[in-house]
DNA sequence: TGAGCGATTAAA
DNA sequence: TTAATCGCTCAT
C-alpha cells in the first residue's frame, strides 16, 4: 500500500503553514488512529508563549532540533501535551496539537478520579490527544517521519478556520492575540470556536512534496 | 534544595 | 469558578 507518512521535508517549513496543513492529517499509534481537528503554532522563541522563549532547557531540547520530531511535556502535572517540532534545526518552532476526532481504534480515557470514559469519539482538548495516544514523555524527541511508533499520514481539509491560541495569558498582547491558531471548519471537534472565523484564501501551499 | 507555576480538565 | 497535581525552571 502507498506509504502516506509525511516525509520530514513537511515539517521543515514556518509552523503557521505547518499548523494549517496539519489539519486533517492522521496520527497513528498503537493501533489508534486520530485525525487531526485543531492546531497551534508557536514560532520563534521571540514569541513570548513559546516554550523556547527562555532559551534551551532538557525539556524543550527536541523542540530546538531537528523539524519532524515529536516534543512532548506534562502540563499541570498530569496532561501529556503532543507537539511537532517544525521550521529549520535550532529554531526552536512546534506545532500543538489541541484537538482529534478518533478514526480507527479505541481510545480509553480515564478521567481524574480513575473513572474509564471509555471510547470518546471526541476529543477535544490537548490533553485528551496525548491521554488517548497513550503518550508520555517518553516519546518526546521521536521521529515522526519514521515508520513505527508514533506516525503522522497525509491528510487535509476542505475549509479552515483561524484565531488566537488557548491558555497564554501571561504572554505579550501581541502575541495573546495573534492568530496563530487553526482547525478544521468542518468538524465539531474544535476548541472555543466562537473565537474562530473562517480563514480566506486558503490554497494549497504544501511545498513538500519531492520532485520526480 | 525548594518555591512557584503552568500551551488543562472535570466537577461544582 | 475552582481544585487537582507534579515536572520543570529558576532562585536561593
Amino acid at each position: 500500500m502507498l506509504d502516506t507518512i509525511l516525509p520530514q521535508s513537511f515539517y521543515a517549513r514556518d509552523a503557521l503553514v505547518v499548523a494549517r496543513d496539519l489539519l486533517g492529517c492522521v496520527l497513528v499509534r498503537d493501533g489508534v488512529a486520530l485525525r487531526i481537528t485543531e492546531t497551534e503554532a508557536y514560532r520563534h522563541p521571540d514569541d513570548s508563549a513559546n516554550h523556547c522563549r527562555f532559551g534551551r532547557t532538557p525539556r524543550n531540547a527536541p523542540m530546538w532540533g531537528a523539524p519532524g520530531h515529536a516534543y512532548v511535556y506534562v502540563c499541570y502535572g498530569l496532561h501529556a501535551m503532543l507537539n511537532l517540532v517544525t521550521d529549520a534545526d535550532g529554531e526552536g518552532a512546534a506545532v500543538l496539537i489541541r484537538a482529534c476526532e478518533i478514526v480507527d481504534g479505541h481510545a480509553i480515557v480515564r478521567g481524574r478520579r480513575g473513572g474509564v470514559r471509555d471510547e470518546v469519539a471526541l476529543l477535544a482538548g490537548p490533553g485528551k490527544v496525548g491521554a488517548a495516544l497513550g503518550l508520555d514523555t517518553r516519546s518526546s524527541g521521536h521521529a515522526l517521519f519514521e515508520r513505527g511508533g508514533l506516525e503522522v499520514h497525509e491528510g487535509r481539509v476542505e475549509h479552515v478556520l483561524v484565531g488566537p491560541r488557548v491558555g497564554i495569558d501571561y504572554a505579550r498582547p501581541s502575541d495573546r492575540e495573534a492568530p496563530y491558531r487553526f482547525a478544521d471548519a468542518r468538524s465539531r471537534v474544535v476548541t472555543r470556536r466562537r473565537t474562530l472565523t473562517p480563514l480566506v484564501r486558503y490554497a494549497s501551499t504544501r511545498g513538500h512534496t519531492e520532485p520526480g
